[in-house]
DNA sequence: ATCGTGACGAACG
DNA sequence: CCGTTCGCCACGA
């Protein structure tokens, strides 16, 4: 069947749910994985409409920006338990609050 | 089709 | 080195 192209979006959480427990990826990564190189900013669109049941099942806690830094924009309790999450998954933080992408970061 | 928006990224000064 | 600016793409109205 054809192809029924699926969306950006669908792309982008399919290749979320596809980061290992412990690594982290970032927004710019999953766009170029998903086709799209320079659509860093649809792909942190895509996963900003996430409801709390779909965390369940997407791990947008292992998604941050290219600087290895977390980037909840409006919501800074996402922020904090983003890194919550994270820290408890083994990922460390310098005092930057800056993951080390070298060795946290998927693929 | 056009406009505005946004959990980014890279370039500039 | 730091803060700021511009450009990128996808989506909804």
């Amino acid at each position: 069947m054809l192809t029924k192209k699926q969306s950006f979006y669908e792309t982008v959480y399919k290749i979320v749910q596809q980061i290992p427990f412990g690594k982290v990826s970032t927004y710019g990564r999953i766009a170029m994985i998903a086709g799209s190189p320079r659509a860093a900013r649809a792909t942190g669109y895509a996963l900003a409409g996430l409801k709390e049941n779909s965390e369940k099942s997407i791990p947008w806690q292992r998604v941050v920006n290219a600087q290895g830094k977390i980037s909840s924009s409006r919501d800074p309790l996402r922020a904090t338990l983003q890194r919550k999450i994270l820290e408890k998954e083994g990922v460390l933080f310098d005092q930057n609050e800056m993951i080390d992408l070298k060795r946290f970061g998927w693929p």
